[in-house]
DNA sequence: GTGAAAGCGCTAACAC
DNA sequence: GTGTTAGCGCTTTCAC
C-alpha cells in the first residue's frame, strides 16, 4: 500500500530489529531462533505483506517452484483434465505449472522444451499421447515423469491398465450376447493400444469366442475418418458384425452415427463399447458405454512422483498403473 | 555435456575472450559491439549451449516474462482453445504461461493469485466465464487483460460481438422459414447473454416476428439441466415452436437429443441455431448449426494487449469486440 | 540464538 | 566498441 516498490527481506528485519538471516530462517522453518523471535519476525511478514521473492530464491538455490508440463492438445479433453487435476495438486504444494502445448509438433515442442530449460523447471511431467517419443537431451539431470508414453530409456512412467481396459470391453460385449465382434483400433498401434487387444482377446478365448483377422480394423482416431471407414465396411461388407470396440469414444460415436444412418439399431443390432470416457460419451444418444481412465489418479501420481524425485527421493515403483473401469450405458 | 553445472554469461565471455557485458549487449540486441565480435560471442553461446538464467534476469530485471492466466474450468473446449492459442502466440515471444485452474472456487483462486503474486508474473490475462467476477486488489499495479467477462472498473476488456451471434443466429432460422422460436438461455443471464437476446429480437423485428415471454426459456447450461427443460416442456405444451436458438451448443444437443426422441425431427419440424462452435456440434448427428465464437483472435488480442500493456504502452481500446460468425450444418 | 558477509547470474550505469 | 562494477533479494557458511 505504500510505495510502488516491493517490500523485501531486508524490510522486514529492519522492522523486526533482527538480521536478514533470522528472517530467513523464520521463513524456511530451519530452526535456530527463539519462540519469541519467530513470533515477531512472523508478524512482521504479516503486517508487511511481504511474499518472497521467487527469482532471488530460485537464483540462490536453483530451484524455481515450477513445474513444465508438455501436453500435445490441451484441447483434447482427456489431456485438459490432467492438466486440471496436476493444477489443483501442485497448487497445494506450493508449485506452479508452466503448461506447454506442443501441438503435436516437433519445431513446438523443442522450444518450448528449450524455453522450460530456461525458466529453471524444477522438473517436467510429459503427457505424451504420441506414439513415438523422442529422447529429451536438453534437458540433463531434470527429473521428468511420463503419462501413457514414454521413450525407451525413460525412468518413470505411469499408465491405464489397458488390458484391463481391453479385458473389460470384451466381457461386456459378450456378456450382452455379442460373438461378432469388431476391433476397430488407432492405426498408429502404440503399446497401449496393443495391450488394450491382447485384454479383449484374452476375454474372448475365455468364452470360447475366436479371434479372426477380418474383423480388425484401423484408422486414424478422428470423427471423420472413422466415419469414412464405418461407411465403406457397410457398402462393401454389410453389416456382419453384432458389437464394436473402439480405441476411443470419438471413434465409437463415429461408428454409432454410422450405424444410425444406415438404420442399423444401437444397441438392439450392434453393440458398441469406447474408451476414454470422455463427456461426449454421455452427450451422445444413446450414451456410449466406455471404459475410464482414471484421469485424477495418473495425475495425483505424476505430480506425487515429480515431487518426490525433485526431492532426491528413490522411487520404487519405474512404472505405474492405475485401475480403469468400466461405464455401462446405452450402446451395450 | 561437460560438468553438471549450468554454463553461465561468464563461462561464454571467457570463451569468447570479452567482458560478460559485451556478451550481455548481444545477447540482449542492445547494440554497442562490432559485427565481429557479435558473431564470435554468437557463435560460442551456440557450442557452450548457454541459456540464459531467467530467475538472474527476473531478479536484476524485476520481470519473469512468464504471464499468469486464470480460467475457470481448463477442461471447457472453449477455454482450452484460447489456452492453446495463447501458449503459441507468447511461446514466440518467449514467454510462458502459468495456468491456473480456479474451478469456479473461490478459495482456489485466491491461492493461484497469490501465488502469481509470489512468482512476479508480469501480467495475467483472466478468462472469466464467470458473471460476477471479484476485483483482484492482491495485485497492485500487474496489467490484467480479461476475456469475456470483467468486474466493473476493469482496464481491459476483450470479448466476442454476442449481439451479432444472435442476430445471425435469428436471422438463419427465419431464412430457413421458422416463426416461432423458443430462446433458451443461460439462467445466469450474464452481460453477454443479455446482448445474445438483443442481437436475436432485433433479426425478429427486422423480419416483423415479435418476440413474446412466453418463447423464453432459462436453465443452467448443461446437458441434464437442459434436457429436462426440454422434456417438461415438450409434455407440459407440446411442440408449440418450430426453432431454437440456445446460448451454448451443449444446451443445443440436449435439445436435439430431446426432440429426436420424442420423433420430432431435426431440422424438418424444428430447427436449431447453438453457440460456441465447440467440436461436439460437429459430431453430432445431425452436425449443429452455430455460432463460432473466433477464440483464435480471442486469444491473440489477448497476448498482444498484454504485452502491450506490460511494456508501457498506452492501449488505446478498453474494449475490444472480436466479429463471430454463423457456421451453417445439419440442423437448420 | 543471532549476525555479517559471500555470492547465485545477470543488467545497466559509467568509464575509457 | 568494450570493460568494470554495483547490486537485484535471497540462502547459507562461519563467527560469535
Amino acid at each position: 500500500m505504500e510505495s510502488n516498490k516491493r517490500v523485501s527481506i531486508i524490510d522486514v528485519a529492519k522492522k523486526a530489529g533482527v538480521s536478514i538471516a533470522t528472517v530467513s530462517r523464520v521463513i524456511n522453518q530451519n530452526g535456530g531462533y527463539s519462540k519469541e523471535t519467530e513470533e515477531r519476525v512472523r508478524k512482521t511478514i504479516e503486517e508487511c505483506g511481504f511474499t518472497p521473492n521467487v527469482n532471488a530464491i530460485g537464483l540462490r538455490t536453483n530451484r524455481s517452484n515450477s513445474i513444465g508440463v508438455i501436453v500435445p492438445d490441451i484441447t483434447n479433453e482427456f489431456f485438459a483434465r490432467i492438466i486440471r487435476e496436476l493444477d489443483t495438486f501442485l497448487l497445494s504444494r506450493r508449485y506452479s505449472l508452466l503448461v506447454c502445448n506442443s501441438n503435436e509438433d516437433y519445431m513446438l515442442e523443442n522450444m518450448h522444451i528449450k524455453g522450460l530449460a530456461e525458466k529453471h523447471v524444477d522438473g517436467i511431467i510429459y503427457i505424451s499421447g504420441q506414439n513415438e517419443i523422442k529422447e529429451i537431451s536438453e534437458i540433463k539431470n531434470l527429473p521428468i515423469v511420463y503419462i501413457d508414453r514414454a521413450p525407451k530409456n525413460a525412468e518413470v512412467l505411469i499408465l491405464s491398465d489397458n488390458e484391463m481396459g481391453g479385458y473389460l470391453a470384451g466381457r461386456e460385449l459378450i456378456a450382452k450376447g455379442c460373438t461378432k465382434i469388431l476391433f476397430l483400433r488407432d492405426i498408429r498401434y502404440a503399446s497401449t493400444i496393443r495391450s488394450r487387444k491382447e485384454g479383449f482377446i484374452r476375454a474372448l478365448g475365455e468364452n470360447g469366442i475366436s479371434f479372426s483377422e477380418e474383423l480388425e480394423m484401423s484408422c486414424f482416431p478422428e470423427y471423420e475418418e472413422t466415419r469414412g471407414v464405418m461407411e465403406r465396411l457397410l457398402r462393401e461388407k454389410g453389416c456382419f458384425f453384432d458389437g464394436i470396440f473402439t480405441t476411443n469414444d470419438m471413434m465409437a460415436l463415429a461408428c454409432i452415427n454410422v450405424l444410425m444412418e444406415n438404420r442399423i439399431k444401437v444397441p438392439d443390432q450392434v453393440r458398441v463399447v469406447g474408451f476414454d470416457n470422455i463427456s461426449l460419451s454421455q452427450f451422445a444418444s444413446p450414451q456410449i458405454t466406455t471404459i475410464a481412465q482414471d484421469t485424477k489418479e495418473l495425475a495425483l501420481h505424476a505430480g506425487e512422483t515429480i515431487l518426490k524425485m525433485i526431492e532426491g527421493k528413490e522411487i520404487r515403483k519405474k512404472k505405474t498403473i492405475i485401475p480403469v473401469r468400466l461405464i455401462a450405458r446405452g450402446t451395450t
